[in-house]
DNA sequence: GTATATTTGTGTTTTAGAACATAGTTCTAT
DNA sequence: ATAGAACTATGTTCTAAAACACAAATATAC
């Protein structure tokens, strides 16, 4: 991970959360501390076993979190949206990275240490809490998701893959269109099939009308149907 | 959750963990409030849905925390063994609970009222980040666990889950012997899979003498084996 | 201690989804 | 602008594991 271009940004506005429970003399160590770096679409920003130094907040852009597993096989765990704060984890379990990190697209993130956020909690208990919360909704969703791709079905999965990504990126002005560009085998390792089921499933739901596809971009019609797909499984 | 039998324990060194942290006047406090519940095997501790309202340490005891998932097929989460936590992430994401928690055999819970938890770690840094670290590794485990329950094949599961056994509940005198007394069916929802493929791959390692069974006792014939059987998925 | 319910064990059938093959299409880099 | 790479699409085959069925063995309740 190569430190890249600074910005001058206003941390106060980006960092609203964090920024809001700090005192002014931790604001100001802080401001001193934290970058901006900018990645491209695909790059990496963290890698398995790499080392966790920083905590990210995601600033523009969008961040996929994912894991390879057996036989290579990649997974999606999460993704990442602006303002959303990641890579704290395995600093925090003392552990190395058991996840890796890319730009689904162009992305400025703010790096700060860790170190730093550690003394600061530490002190502070409403810091601490903050991070308690986030920590305890992503284990609730995260035992949520072993059963759900455990026990759906492809339809069941594709569904609920698709209703997340709206969730998380919204839709474009058309008020139909999720609001990203994504490749289908990335929705196939968010959705824990192959590629070519989850093509195959996406033109069944075309045919449904559940969908529209225009190459990359998939336009909702029917989203109710979505939900009653994703719930039965 | 009804209340049981109040006891005379010494959570001093029971509760030793949070114990350390806490200054005197936390502790007396916490003695007054905390409470020793027993519940007989097969007793439920909490439900899905239930409002979470006291942190939980096992003293003694084996409890499971399980999830219904797609039409009923329950899945168990995560196991829990003596001195471990259980119950409060729930609170902290200020839920109700999304898994509920059984007792697989006669327990002894120490129930904490949450509020004044969440009051000692706004005040204590310290016992904030003892929760932090508690839930980082425990979301690094469910992260893990997604991409071992959907990419392993049966045997892979069934070697996995028998191995992570063998690490939370220990094994008997001879050495072998994994120390809990197990229904088919509990391994089978350990492992996602069915009661019958529990049954049936049990049996396949009986015949490659990598276990040996005595009704629910199961011995760990070939540690080694199961080991790779498991890596390789 | 006996009756009833639950759990265990095994064989058979069925099926969802992976694996494979191949072609057309769209990116991307030079 | 064009070549090569990567992605999308669709048909076909194959297989792991679920579903089902039933018998035997245990456990639990009365």
């Amino acid at each position: 991970m190569a430190a890249k271009k600074k910005d001058v940004i206003d941390l106060s506005s980006s960092l609203l959360d964090i920024w809001r429970i700090l005192t002014d003399t931790e604001r100001e160590v802080l401001r001193r501390s934290a970058r901006i770096v900018h990645f491209k679409k695909n790059e990496l920003i963290y890698l398995e076993e790499d080392t966790p130094k920083f905590l990210m907040c995601l600033f523009t852009g969008k961040v996929k979190i994912f894991k390879s597993g057996v036989g290579g096989r990649s997974q999606i765990i999460r993704i990442i949206r602006p303002m959303q704060y990641f890579g704290y984890r395995a600093y925090f379990a003392r552990e190395n990275y058991v996840t890796a990190a890319m730009a689904f697209e162009s992305c400025t993130v703010c790096m700060i240490p860790m170190e730093l956020i550690e003394k600061f909690l530490r002190g502070n208990g409403n810091l601490a809490f903050f991070f308690i919360q986030l920590l305890s909704v992503d284990l609730g969703i995260a035992d949520q998701r072993v059963v759900n791709l455990t026990q759906k079905h492809v339809r069941g999965r594709l569904a609920e893959s698709l209703l997340a990504l709206k969730e998380s990126y919204g839709l474009e002005e058309d008020g139909a269109t999720i609001n990203i560009y994504l490749a289908r085998e990335d929705l196939a390792s968010l959705s824990n099939m192959t590629t070519s089921n989850a093509i195959r499933t996406l033109s069944n739901f075309v045919n449904e009308r559940i969908i529209a596809i225009d190459g990359r971009k998939i336009k909702i019609i029917d989203e109710e149907r979505l939900h009653k797909i994703s719930r039965m499984g």
